[in-house]
DNA sequence: GAGGCGTGGCG
DNA sequence: TCGCCAAGCCT
């Protein structure tokens, strides 16, 4: 069992690897360990092909993690905008910080050390220290647990505490401490390629003689997870206040909310017996303390954020009275329409500009 | 331990 | 259309 995973496997790694931006050695033929380390964080909960595009850009404008340590957190949140979970955003920067701070710059190798930064768990340790210092840590993360759960027919539920630590345990056991690095690699790319959730291409595996799931002919029914509850649904108004200089007046949402740190247009929930068009006008008096107008609606907007969902209705609106000023203490700011790209935005409020801007180039005769 | 935290793709 | 899920971490 342990040479299939530290011969058969590897061997096949070999012949199937995907090429990687942040695979790529640097001049002295190692990893870059900070590169690993954005990289890693850019992959939580999220697909190789999605986080590519996005890695160039960042790697591009922060080279090196002093780079990233100086810049402002409305470039980072920008250049991750559309990445989603922007808690790792705001944490990697924070940690960056940290790292020349403490570390006069460098990723540290150290375990213990390396797990103190912010957004790092023990998922990133494991992945950075054994791909960039050949640290010998297994990795557990969701192809792991999938390949593991399957060759052994584990049937326990597999984001139990207890399940996990049993997973963990047989991952450091079959581990190849000779090279940690491309072990682990090894395993998440089978996850990702052939031992996928569906449709898994068992006929290719270099596992399939020794894997319980595919002799009893049911690999799709590992990992066995309970399921989710229903998610709730929410009604959002927001309002579009545009001023003589076609500026539209947008609001920073606060560092520890969801989506912190990103600009929105101002609303919020609409109540029970209460229109769209009637919520937005009283979130507007309630945070920025003016009174305006519904003149028209721009968009209606369906969005699914990881714990709720969302019908989100945009309004044109004509201030009546009063100067907007925050009454949360967070930051407003009146922005041409044609500048708002250099904003980072939610992805339901991206909707949102894209109809605004339609609008303007051919507005809809009422 | 359970739940918060984004987004896009897929069957 | 809808639920599930993808290289998790934090509280």
């Amino acid at each position: 069992m342990r040479a299939a995973f530290r011969e058969a496997l590897p061997a096949w790694f070999d012949g199937a690897r995907r090429p990687m931006p942040w695979r790529e050695p640097g001049p002295d033929g190692r990893r870059d360990p900070y590169r690993v380390w954005v990289s890693e964080v850019m992959l939580q909960q999220t697909r190789v092909e999605t986080a590519t595009p996005y890695f160039r850009r960042f790697t591009e404008r922060f080279p090196t993690v002093r780079d990233l340590a100086e810049a402002g957190q409305d470039e980072v949140l920008k250049l991750w905008e559309g990445l989603g979970y922007y808690s790792r955003a705001r944490n990697l920067h924070r940690a960056a910080q940290q790292v020349v701070a403490d570390h006069d710059g460098e990723v540290p190798s150290d375990e213990e050390a390396f797990r103190a930064l912010p957004g790092a768990g023990p998922y990133t340790a494991a992945a950075v220290l054994s791909l960039a210092f050949d640290t010998p840590l297994a990795v557990l993360d969701g192809n792991v647990i999938r390949v593991l759960t399957r060759v052994f027919a584990i049937d326990a539920d597999a984001r139990s505490g207890r399940t996990r630590r049993q997973l963990q345990d047989l991952a450091d056991v079959l581990l190849d401490p000779a090279h940690p690095g491309r072990w682990n690699e090894s395993v998440m790319e089978l996850g990702a390629t052939v031992c996928t959730p569906r449709s898994p291409a068992c006929p290719r595996c270099p596992l399939n003689d020794v894997c319980q799931a595919y002799a009893r002919g049911a690999p799709e029914a590992f990992p066995v997870v309970s399921k989710r509850a229903p998610v709730p649904h929410h009604t959002i108004a927001v309002g579009l206040v545009i001023d003589d200089a076609s500026r539209v007046l947008i609001q920073r949402r606060p560092e520890d909310a969801m989506l912190g740190g990103l600009w929105e247009f101002p609303g919020g929930k609409v109540e029970d017996g209460e229109t769209p068009g009637e919520a937005c006008v009283r979130e507007l008096r309630e945070e920025l303390a003016v009174e305006v107008e519904v003149s028209a609606p721009i968009a209606r907007v369906e969005h699914a954020y990881s714990h709720f969902r969302i019908t989100m209705h945009a309004f044109r609106c004509r201030l009546v009275s009063g100067e907007p000023a925050s009454e949360t203490g967070e930051p407003i700011a009146w922005v041409p329409i044609d500048a708002l790209d250099d904003y980072a935005f939610p992805r339901a409020n991206r909707r949102v500009i894209e109809a605004l801007i339609e609008e303007a180039r051919a507005p809809r005769l009422l």
